[in-house]
DNA sequence: GATAAAACATGATAATTATCAGCTTTTTTA
DNA sequence: TAAAAAAGCTGATAATTATCATGTTTTATC
Protein backbone atom coordinates (compact mmCIF):
# COMPACT_ATOMS: atom_id res chain seq x y z
CA UNK A 1 0.00 0.00 0.00
CA UNK A 2 1.49 3.27 1.23
CA UNK A 3 0.41 5.34 -1.76
CA UNK A 4 0.96 9.27 -2.23
CA UNK A 5 -0.91 11.86 -0.71
CA UNK A 6 -0.09 14.14 -3.35
CA UNK A 7 -1.99 11.81 -5.49
CA UNK A 8 -4.92 10.84 -3.26
CA UNK A 9 -8.13 11.99 -3.59
CA UNK A 10 -9.27 11.39 -0.01
CA UNK A 11 -7.69 14.59 0.95
CA UNK A 12 -9.74 16.70 -1.28
CA UNK A 13 -12.77 16.00 1.46
CA UNK A 14 -10.50 17.41 4.17
CA UNK A 15 -8.22 20.03 5.46
CA UNK A 16 -5.15 18.21 4.59
CA UNK A 17 -6.56 19.57 0.58
CA UNK A 18 -5.43 22.98 1.56
CA UNK A 19 -1.55 21.77 1.97
CA UNK A 20 1.06 22.64 -0.83
CA UNK A 21 2.37 20.34 -3.03
CA UNK A 22 5.55 20.28 -1.02
CA UNK A 23 4.02 19.57 2.31
CA UNK A 24 1.81 16.82 0.69
CA UNK A 25 5.38 15.27 -0.25
CA UNK A 26 6.53 15.96 3.06
CA UNK A 27 3.73 13.87 5.30
CA UNK A 28 3.64 11.33 2.16
CA UNK A 29 7.42 10.77 3.35
CA UNK A 30 5.94 10.17 7.35
CA UNK A 31 2.28 8.67 7.07
CA UNK A 32 1.66 4.93 7.87
CA UNK A 33 -1.33 3.31 6.14
CA UNK A 34 -2.97 0.51 8.20
CA UNK A 35 -6.02 -1.82 7.63
CA UNK A 36 -8.45 -1.68 10.02
CA UNK A 37 -10.71 -4.70 11.04
CA UNK A 38 -14.66 -4.75 11.71
CA UNK A 39 -14.79 -4.73 15.29
CA UNK A 40 -11.25 -3.39 16.04
CA UNK A 41 -10.00 -0.05 18.16
CA UNK A 42 -8.03 2.89 16.45
CA UNK A 43 -8.02 4.16 19.98
CA UNK A 44 -9.21 4.05 23.49
CA UNK A 45 -10.48 6.87 25.72
CA UNK A 46 -7.35 8.42 27.34
CA UNK A 47 -4.95 7.26 24.97
CA UNK A 48 -2.29 10.09 23.73
CA UNK A 49 -2.96 9.36 20.11
CA UNK A 50 -0.22 11.81 19.43
CA UNK A 51 -1.34 12.09 15.37
CA UNK A 52 -4.39 12.04 13.41
CA UNK A 53 -5.92 9.69 11.60
CA UNK A 54 -7.22 10.22 7.73
CA UNK A 55 -10.12 7.74 6.84
CA UNK A 56 -9.27 6.55 3.33
CA UNK A 57 -12.34 3.85 3.21
CA UNK A 58 -14.79 2.36 5.90
CA UNK A 59 -16.47 3.66 8.98
CA UNK A 60 -15.98 3.90 12.76
CA UNK A 61 -17.84 4.87 15.70
CA UNK A 62 -16.59 7.08 18.08
CA UNK A 63 -18.11 6.37 21.64
CA UNK A 64 -17.35 7.81 25.47
CA UNK A 65 -17.85 5.69 28.58
CA UNK A 66 -20.60 7.16 30.98
CA UNK A 67 -20.23 6.72 34.81
CA UNK A 68 -23.25 5.01 34.31
CA UNK A 69 -20.74 2.06 32.69
CA UNK A 70 -22.75 2.11 29.51
CA UNK A 71 -21.61 3.59 26.31
CA UNK A 72 -22.58 6.86 24.27
CA UNK A 73 -21.75 6.81 20.40
CA UNK A 74 -21.28 10.76 19.96
CA UNK A 75 -20.21 10.30 16.22
CA UNK A 76 -19.68 8.09 13.16
CA UNK A 77 -16.73 9.12 11.17
CA UNK A 78 -16.65 7.84 7.50
CA UNK A 79 -14.68 8.17 4.08
CA UNK A 80 -12.71 11.51 3.96
CA UNK A 81 -12.69 12.15 7.30
CA UNK A 82 -10.00 12.99 9.56
CA UNK A 83 -10.18 12.17 13.52
CA UNK A 84 -7.63 12.49 16.46
CA UNK A 85 -7.63 16.44 15.47
CA UNK A 86 -9.62 17.79 18.38
CA UNK A 87 -7.10 15.75 21.27
CA UNK A 88 -4.05 16.93 19.35
CA UNK A 89 -4.52 20.28 19.03
CA UNK A 90 -5.69 20.19 23.08
CA UNK A 91 -2.55 18.12 23.75
CA UNK A 92 -3.88 16.01 26.14
CA UNK A 93 -5.23 12.63 25.87
CA UNK A 94 -8.03 11.40 23.35
CA UNK A 95 -11.46 11.78 25.32
CA UNK A 96 -13.05 9.66 22.70
CA UNK A 97 -12.64 5.68 21.56
CA UNK A 98 -12.67 5.11 18.11
CA UNK A 99 -14.20 1.44 16.60
CA UNK A 100 -14.92 0.20 13.46
CA UNK A 101 -17.74 -0.63 11.87
CA UNK A 102 -16.96 -2.01 9.41
CA UNK A 103 -13.65 -2.73 7.29
CA UNK A 104 -11.48 0.24 6.98
CA UNK A 105 -8.51 1.69 5.39
CA UNK A 106 -6.70 4.44 7.31
CA UNK A 107 -3.25 6.72 7.09
CA UNK A 108 -2.17 7.87 10.41
CA UNK A 109 0.22 10.89 10.29
CA UNK A 110 2.72 11.75 13.28
CA UNK A 111 1.50 14.84 15.26
CA UNK A 112 4.60 16.90 14.75
CA UNK A 113 3.91 16.84 11.18
CA UNK A 114 0.50 18.24 11.31
CA UNK A 115 1.90 20.81 14.46
CA UNK A 116 4.09 21.77 11.98
CA UNK A 117 1.63 23.05 9.13
CA UNK A 118 -0.86 23.98 11.26
CA UNK A 119 2.14 26.92 12.19
CA UNK A 120 3.51 27.39 8.75
CA UNK A 121 -0.11 27.32 6.55
CA UNK A 122 -2.74 29.55 7.57
CA UNK A 123 -5.38 27.66 5.30
CA UNK A 124 -4.63 24.75 6.57
CA UNK A 125 -5.06 26.16 10.15
CA UNK A 126 -8.44 27.81 9.11
CA UNK A 127 -9.94 24.83 7.39
CA UNK A 128 -9.24 23.10 10.65
CA UNK A 129 -10.57 25.91 12.61
CA UNK A 130 -13.67 25.76 10.53
CA UNK A 131 -14.20 21.68 10.80
CA UNK A 132 -14.20 21.99 14.71
CA UNK A 133 -16.58 25.02 14.34
CA UNK A 134 -18.55 22.72 12.99
CA UNK A 135 -18.12 19.89 14.74
CA UNK A 136 -19.27 22.00 17.45
CA UNK A 137 -22.39 23.50 16.48
CA UNK A 138 -23.76 20.01 15.47
CA UNK A 139 -22.60 18.96 18.88
CA UNK A 140 -24.73 21.88 20.29
CA UNK A 141 -27.83 20.26 18.16
CA UNK A 142 -27.04 16.84 19.79
CA UNK A 143 -27.56 18.31 22.93
CA UNK A 144 -30.63 20.10 22.70
CA UNK A 145 -31.82 17.00 20.92
CA UNK A 146 -30.66 14.59 23.75
CA UNK A 147 -32.01 17.10 26.20
CA UNK A 148 -35.68 18.12 24.87
CA UNK A 149 -36.45 15.13 22.38
CA UNK A 150 -38.25 11.93 23.22
CA UNK A 151 -36.69 8.58 22.29
CA UNK A 152 -39.11 7.81 19.60
CA UNK A 153 -38.25 11.56 17.92
CA UNK A 154 -34.47 11.17 18.45
CA UNK A 155 -34.72 7.56 16.51
CA UNK A 156 -36.95 9.27 13.68
CA UNK A 157 -33.83 11.98 13.45
CA UNK A 158 -31.08 9.31 13.71
CA UNK A 159 -32.53 7.66 10.83
CA UNK A 160 -32.60 10.90 8.85
CA UNK A 161 -29.17 12.08 9.84
CA UNK A 162 -27.94 8.09 8.61
CA UNK A 163 -29.96 8.29 5.06
CA UNK A 164 -28.18 11.53 4.47
CA UNK A 165 -25.19 10.48 4.65
CA UNK A 166 -25.49 6.61 3.90
CA UNK A 167 -27.71 6.01 1.65
CA UNK A 168 -26.26 5.66 -1.60
CA UNK A 169 -29.64 5.82 -3.92
CA UNK A 170 -32.88 5.73 -3.08
CA UNK A 171 -34.53 1.98 -2.62
CA UNK A 172 -31.14 0.81 -1.61
CA UNK A 173 -30.89 0.34 2.35
CA UNK A 174 -28.62 2.64 4.21
CA UNK A 175 -24.65 1.94 3.99
CA UNK A 176 -24.18 1.50 7.23
CA UNK A 177 -24.58 -1.86 9.65
CA UNK A 178 -25.03 -1.03 13.25
CA UNK A 179 -26.57 -3.54 15.76
CA UNK A 180 -29.41 -2.63 17.55
CA UNK A 181 -27.07 -1.98 20.49
CA UNK A 182 -25.30 0.84 18.73
CA UNK A 183 -28.40 2.64 17.48
CA UNK A 184 -29.62 2.30 20.99
CA UNK A 185 -26.15 3.74 21.90
CA UNK A 186 -26.11 6.67 19.35
CA UNK A 187 -29.54 7.76 20.53
CA UNK A 188 -28.98 7.25 24.32
CA UNK A 189 -31.46 4.46 25.04
CA UNK A 190 -31.61 1.17 26.24
CA UNK A 191 -31.20 -1.66 23.54
CA UNK A 192 -34.78 -3.45 24.34
CA UNK A 193 -36.39 0.11 23.40
CA UNK A 194 -34.23 1.06 20.04
CA UNK A 195 -35.42 -2.18 18.96
CA UNK A 196 -39.48 -1.74 20.48
CA UNK A 197 -39.17 1.77 18.63
CA UNK A 198 -37.68 0.25 15.56
CA UNK A 199 -40.26 -2.53 15.48
CA UNK A 200 -43.33 -0.17 15.33
CA UNK A 201 -41.64 2.47 12.66
CA UNK A 202 -41.76 -1.18 10.46
CA UNK A 203 -45.34 -1.96 11.33
CA UNK A 204 -45.90 1.55 10.50
CA UNK A 205 -44.21 1.28 6.99
CA UNK A 206 -41.91 4.36 8.10
CA UNK A 207 -38.97 1.61 7.36
CA UNK A 208 -38.33 -1.66 6.42
CA UNK A 209 -35.78 -4.29 7.96
CA UNK A 210 -34.45 -7.11 6.70
CA UNK A 211 -31.83 -7.98 9.20
CA UNK A 212 -29.22 -5.42 9.67
CA UNK A 213 -30.36 -3.54 6.65
CA UNK A 214 -32.82 -0.35 7.13
CA UNK A 215 -34.21 0.91 3.96
CA UNK A 216 -36.03 4.22 4.96
CA UNK A 217 -39.45 3.92 3.33
CA UNK A 218 -41.08 7.29 4.71
CA UNK A 219 -38.70 10.01 5.16
CA UNK A 220 -41.35 12.93 5.32
CA UNK A 221 -43.20 11.24 8.33
CA UNK A 222 -40.20 10.60 10.02
CA UNK A 223 -39.16 13.94 9.69
CA UNK A 224 -42.46 15.20 11.25
CA UNK A 225 -41.71 12.70 14.07
CA UNK A 226 -38.69 14.02 14.81
CA UNK A 227 -39.95 17.56 15.09
CA UNK A 228 -42.57 16.87 17.63
CA UNK A 229 -45.70 16.31 15.37
CA UNK B 1 -16.46 54.10 28.70
CA UNK B 2 -14.60 52.86 26.32
CA UNK B 3 -11.17 51.92 27.74
CA UNK B 4 -8.29 50.72 25.95
CA UNK B 5 -7.53 47.09 25.22
CA UNK B 6 -4.01 47.68 25.61
CA UNK B 7 -4.37 48.22 28.82
CA UNK B 8 -7.73 45.55 29.66
CA UNK B 9 -6.46 43.05 32.03
CA UNK B 10 -9.78 40.68 30.93
CA UNK B 11 -8.15 40.03 27.29
CA UNK B 12 -5.75 38.34 29.52
CA UNK B 13 -8.45 35.73 30.50
CA UNK B 14 -8.97 34.90 26.62
CA UNK B 15 -7.13 34.40 23.20
CA UNK B 16 -7.22 38.09 22.86
CA UNK B 17 -4.19 37.88 25.25
CA UNK B 18 -2.30 36.36 22.51
CA UNK B 19 -2.81 39.83 19.97
CA UNK B 20 -0.27 42.29 19.72
CA UNK B 21 0.29 45.44 20.89
CA UNK B 22 0.02 47.34 17.73
CA UNK B 23 -3.36 45.10 16.80
CA UNK B 24 -4.30 45.77 20.45
CA UNK B 25 -4.49 49.70 19.66
CA UNK B 26 -5.99 48.26 15.86
CA UNK B 27 -8.92 46.54 18.11
CA UNK B 28 -9.28 49.52 20.33
CA UNK B 29 -10.06 51.88 17.88
CA UNK B 30 -13.12 50.33 16.32
CA UNK B 31 -14.70 48.24 19.26
CA UNK B 32 -17.51 49.29 20.92
CA UNK B 33 -18.65 48.89 24.62
CA UNK B 34 -22.06 48.40 25.68
CA UNK B 35 -23.91 47.60 28.98
CA UNK B 36 -26.65 44.68 28.54
CA UNK B 37 -29.52 44.73 31.72
CA UNK B 38 -30.67 41.66 33.19
CA UNK B 39 -32.88 39.79 30.50
CA UNK B 40 -31.78 41.74 27.61
CA UNK B 41 -30.57 39.65 24.50
CA UNK B 42 -27.24 40.22 22.93
CA UNK B 43 -28.26 38.23 19.88
CA UNK B 44 -30.97 36.14 18.43
CA UNK B 45 -30.56 32.52 17.30
CA UNK B 46 -30.72 33.19 13.46
CA UNK B 47 -28.79 36.64 13.34
CA UNK B 48 -25.59 37.95 12.00
CA UNK B 49 -23.64 38.69 14.74
CA UNK B 50 -20.82 39.80 12.67
CA UNK B 51 -17.95 39.85 15.38
CA UNK B 52 -17.08 39.20 18.62
CA UNK B 53 -18.58 39.75 22.27
CA UNK B 54 -15.59 40.11 24.78
CA UNK B 55 -16.88 39.49 28.46
CA UNK B 56 -16.24 42.47 30.88
CA UNK B 57 -18.49 41.65 33.22
CA UNK B 58 -21.99 39.82 34.34
CA UNK B 59 -23.17 36.25 32.82
CA UNK B 60 -25.41 35.15 30.10
CA UNK B 61 -27.22 32.45 29.15
CA UNK B 62 -26.51 30.93 25.80
CA UNK B 63 -29.86 28.74 24.36
CA UNK B 64 -31.21 26.80 21.66
CA UNK B 65 -34.95 26.78 21.18
CA UNK B 66 -35.84 22.89 20.37
CA UNK B 67 -38.65 21.99 18.06
CA UNK B 68 -40.87 20.92 20.84
CA UNK B 69 -40.79 24.55 21.80
CA UNK B 70 -38.49 24.41 24.33
CA UNK B 71 -35.28 26.29 25.39
CA UNK B 72 -32.14 24.68 26.30
CA UNK B 73 -29.62 26.31 27.75
CA UNK B 74 -26.46 24.64 26.19
CA UNK B 75 -23.89 26.87 28.38
CA UNK B 76 -23.15 30.05 30.65
CA UNK B 77 -20.46 32.90 29.60
CA UNK B 78 -18.83 34.52 32.10
CA UNK B 79 -16.17 37.35 32.64
CA UNK B 80 -13.61 36.63 30.66
CA UNK B 81 -15.27 34.67 27.50
CA UNK B 82 -16.03 35.22 23.91
CA UNK B 83 -19.01 34.89 22.41
CA UNK B 84 -19.54 34.67 18.46
CA UNK B 85 -16.35 33.06 17.60
CA UNK B 86 -17.71 29.81 16.29
CA UNK B 87 -20.35 31.70 13.91
CA UNK B 88 -18.03 33.91 12.73
CA UNK B 89 -15.36 30.98 11.95
CA UNK B 90 -17.97 29.12 10.01
CA UNK B 91 -19.17 32.49 8.29
CA UNK B 92 -23.06 32.06 9.19
CA UNK B 93 -25.85 33.28 11.01
CA UNK B 94 -25.67 32.58 14.91
CA UNK B 95 -27.17 28.90 15.86
CA UNK B 96 -27.75 30.31 19.21
CA UNK B 97 -29.17 32.98 21.33
CA UNK B 98 -27.30 34.89 24.18
CA UNK B 99 -28.75 36.60 26.74
CA UNK B 100 -28.49 38.46 30.15
CA UNK B 101 -28.45 36.56 33.28
CA UNK B 102 -27.47 39.58 35.37
CA UNK B 103 -26.32 43.03 34.39
CA UNK B 104 -23.07 43.01 31.85
CA UNK B 105 -20.82 44.64 30.85
CA UNK B 106 -19.31 43.87 27.08
CA UNK B 107 -16.79 45.09 24.36
CA UNK B 108 -17.63 44.26 20.75
CA UNK B 109 -14.90 43.91 18.32
CA UNK B 110 -16.41 43.77 14.42
CA UNK B 111 -15.76 40.61 11.86
CA UNK B 112 -12.87 42.11 9.64
CA UNK B 113 -10.85 42.56 12.90
CA UNK B 114 -10.97 39.79 14.24
CA UNK B 115 -10.22 37.96 10.75
CA UNK B 116 -7.78 39.90 9.89
CA UNK B 117 -5.40 39.50 12.94
CA UNK B 118 -6.77 35.14 12.29
CA UNK B 119 -5.04 35.29 9.04
CA UNK B 120 -2.00 36.88 10.56
CA UNK B 121 -1.31 35.91 14.19
CA UNK B 122 -0.89 32.19 14.34
CA UNK B 123 -0.81 32.53 18.27
CA UNK B 124 -4.03 33.85 18.03
CA UNK B 125 -5.48 31.57 15.81
CA UNK B 126 -4.03 28.58 17.76
CA UNK B 127 -5.58 30.07 20.68
CA UNK B 128 -9.20 30.26 19.12
CA UNK B 129 -8.48 26.49 17.82
CA UNK B 130 -7.67 25.32 21.50
CA UNK B 131 -10.94 27.26 22.73
CA UNK B 132 -13.16 25.70 20.30
CA UNK B 133 -11.40 22.15 20.94
CA UNK B 134 -11.82 22.65 24.45
CA UNK B 135 -15.74 23.67 23.62
CA UNK B 136 -15.82 20.55 21.74
CA UNK B 137 -14.26 18.40 24.28
CA UNK B 138 -16.95 19.56 26.68
CA UNK B 139 -20.13 19.67 24.50
CA UNK B 140 -19.29 15.44 23.79
CA UNK B 141 -19.07 15.41 27.93
CA UNK B 142 -22.93 17.07 27.84
CA UNK B 143 -24.08 15.06 24.99
CA UNK B 144 -23.40 11.63 26.95
CA UNK B 145 -24.65 13.09 30.22
CA UNK B 146 -27.77 14.25 28.29
CA UNK B 147 -28.10 10.92 26.69
CA UNK B 148 -26.81 8.46 29.67
CA UNK B 149 -27.78 10.05 32.82
CA UNK B 150 -31.08 10.92 34.81
CA UNK B 151 -32.31 14.09 35.81
CA UNK B 152 -31.30 13.56 39.25
CA UNK B 153 -27.65 13.18 38.23
CA UNK B 154 -27.44 15.64 36.00
CA UNK B 155 -28.83 17.93 38.58
CA UNK B 156 -26.18 17.19 40.79
CA UNK B 157 -23.61 16.94 37.98
CA UNK B 158 -25.00 20.94 36.93
CA UNK B 159 -24.57 21.98 40.58
CA UNK B 160 -21.26 21.13 40.95
CA UNK B 161 -20.43 22.92 37.78
CA UNK B 162 -21.34 25.94 39.20
CA UNK B 163 -20.25 25.73 42.00
CA UNK B 164 -16.77 25.18 40.56
CA UNK B 165 -17.50 28.14 37.95
CA UNK B 166 -19.53 30.69 40.29
CA UNK B 167 -18.44 29.92 43.98
CA UNK B 168 -16.05 32.73 45.02
CA UNK B 169 -15.74 31.74 48.46
CA UNK B 170 -16.91 28.60 51.24
CA UNK B 171 -19.61 29.13 52.54
CA UNK B 172 -20.83 31.84 50.47
CA UNK B 173 -24.02 30.77 47.72
CA UNK B 174 -23.36 30.17 44.03
CA UNK B 175 -22.45 33.93 42.63
CA UNK B 176 -25.30 33.00 40.14
CA UNK B 177 -28.77 34.12 39.88
CA UNK B 178 -30.50 31.45 38.01
CA UNK B 179 -34.75 30.90 38.05
CA UNK B 180 -35.90 27.14 38.36
CA UNK B 181 -36.61 27.50 35.08
CA UNK B 182 -33.30 28.20 33.91
CA UNK B 183 -32.11 25.08 35.88
CA UNK B 184 -34.25 22.94 34.44
CA UNK B 185 -32.94 24.01 30.97
CA UNK B 186 -29.84 23.28 31.92
CA UNK B 187 -30.72 19.76 32.78
CA UNK B 188 -33.17 19.31 29.86
CA UNK B 189 -36.22 18.64 32.48
CA UNK B 190 -39.20 20.14 33.25
CA UNK B 191 -39.71 22.93 35.50
CA UNK B 192 -41.50 21.10 38.24
CA UNK B 193 -39.31 18.01 37.54
CA UNK B 194 -35.95 20.29 38.75
CA UNK B 195 -38.36 22.51 41.75
CA UNK B 196 -39.08 18.80 43.20
CA UNK B 197 -35.27 17.59 43.20
CA UNK B 198 -34.16 20.56 44.32
CA UNK B 199 -36.23 20.47 47.53
CA UNK B 200 -35.42 16.81 47.22
CA UNK B 201 -32.07 17.02 47.69
CA UNK B 202 -32.55 19.58 50.61
CA UNK B 203 -33.95 17.51 52.50
CA UNK B 204 -31.23 16.02 52.62
CA UNK B 205 -29.13 18.59 53.08
CA UNK B 206 -26.90 18.09 50.32
CA UNK B 207 -27.63 22.36 49.36
CA UNK B 208 -29.68 24.78 51.27
CA UNK B 209 -31.35 27.24 49.14
CA UNK B 210 -32.56 30.88 50.26
CA UNK B 211 -34.66 32.51 47.03
CA UNK B 212 -32.65 31.51 44.22
CA UNK B 213 -29.22 31.77 46.42
CA UNK B 214 -27.93 27.99 46.17
CA UNK B 215 -25.41 27.15 49.04
CA UNK B 216 -23.80 24.04 47.97
CA UNK B 217 -23.27 21.69 51.34
CA UNK B 218 -22.14 18.23 50.61
CA UNK B 219 -20.25 18.60 47.24
CA UNK B 220 -18.96 14.70 48.11
CA UNK B 221 -22.40 13.62 48.04
CA UNK B 222 -23.41 15.57 44.99
CA UNK B 223 -20.41 13.94 43.21
CA UNK B 224 -21.42 10.42 43.85
CA UNK B 225 -24.71 11.45 42.65
CA UNK B 226 -23.65 12.37 39.66
CA UNK B 227 -21.48 9.11 38.79
CA UNK B 228 -24.76 7.10 39.51
CA UNK B 229 -24.46 5.51 43.02
C1' DG C 1 -22.58 -29.00 10.16
C1' DA C 2 -23.22 -29.16 15.18
C1' DT C 3 -22.75 -26.31 19.10
C1' DA C 4 -22.01 -22.20 21.58
C1' DA C 5 -22.36 -17.45 21.77
C1' DA C 6 -24.16 -13.30 20.52
C1' DA C 7 -27.78 -10.55 18.80
C1' DC C 8 -32.62 -9.85 18.30
C1' DA C 9 -37.29 -9.76 19.91
C1' DT C 10 -41.36 -9.37 23.00
C1' DG C 11 -44.02 -9.39 27.35
C1' DA C 12 -44.56 -7.95 32.13
C1' DT C 13 -43.48 -4.81 35.43
C1' DA C 14 -41.11 -1.03 37.81
C1' DA C 15 -39.01 3.36 37.80
C1' DT C 16 -38.59 7.79 36.00
C1' DT C 17 -40.31 11.91 34.20
C1' DA C 18 -44.00 14.95 32.18
C1' DT C 19 -48.26 17.13 32.48
C1' DC C 20 -52.07 19.37 34.55
C1' DA C 21 -54.25 21.65 38.32
C1' DG C 22 -54.32 24.54 42.08
C1' DC C 23 -52.14 27.04 45.49
C1' DT C 24 -48.54 30.35 47.77
C1' DT C 25 -44.88 33.54 47.53
C1' DT C 26 -42.14 36.88 45.25
C1' DT C 27 -41.48 40.38 41.91
C1' DT C 28 -42.98 43.87 38.82
C1' DT C 29 -45.75 47.61 37.42
C1' DA C 30 -48.96 51.20 37.56
C1' DT D 1 -48.49 50.46 48.03
C1' DA D 2 -52.08 47.93 45.76
C1' DA D 3 -52.89 45.04 41.94
C1' DA D 4 -51.21 42.12 38.52
C1' DA D 5 -47.95 39.10 36.89
C1' DA D 6 -44.49 35.96 37.33
C1' DA D 7 -42.15 32.49 39.75
C1' DG D 8 -42.15 28.87 42.98
C1' DC D 9 -44.19 24.84 45.04
C1' DT D 10 -46.88 20.39 45.72
C1' DG D 11 -50.16 16.70 44.65
C1' DA D 12 -52.38 13.59 41.44
C1' DT D 13 -52.05 11.27 37.39
C1' DA D 14 -50.46 9.91 32.81
C1' DA D 15 -46.87 8.95 29.68
C1' DT D 16 -42.39 7.46 28.76
C1' DT D 17 -38.58 4.60 29.43
C1' DA D 18 -35.79 1.03 31.93
C1' DT D 19 -35.29 -3.40 33.68
C1' DC D 20 -35.87 -8.23 34.00
C1' DA D 21 -37.21 -12.51 32.17
C1' DT D 22 -37.56 -15.58 28.50
C1' DG D 23 -37.59 -17.32 23.94
C1' DT D 24 -36.04 -17.06 19.05
C1' DT D 25 -32.92 -16.12 15.41
C1' DT D 26 -28.52 -15.18 13.61
C1' DT D 27 -23.62 -15.48 13.72
C1' DA D 28 -19.26 -17.40 15.06
C1' DT D 29 -16.37 -21.33 16.20
C1' DC D 30 -14.64 -25.80 16.42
Amino acid sequence: MSSRCEQCIIRQLNSLGELTKDELLRISGCKTSQYVKKGEVLFEEGQYINGVFCVKDGVCKVTKMSTNGRDQIVKLIKKGDLIGERSLISEEASNLKATAINDMEVCFIPKEEIVKDLKSNNNFTMSILKDLATSLKEADNVIVDMAQKTVKQRLAETLLHLKKNYQVSEDKPLDIQLSREDIANIIGTATESAIRLLSSFKKEKLISLKGKEIYILDPQTLQQIAEGF
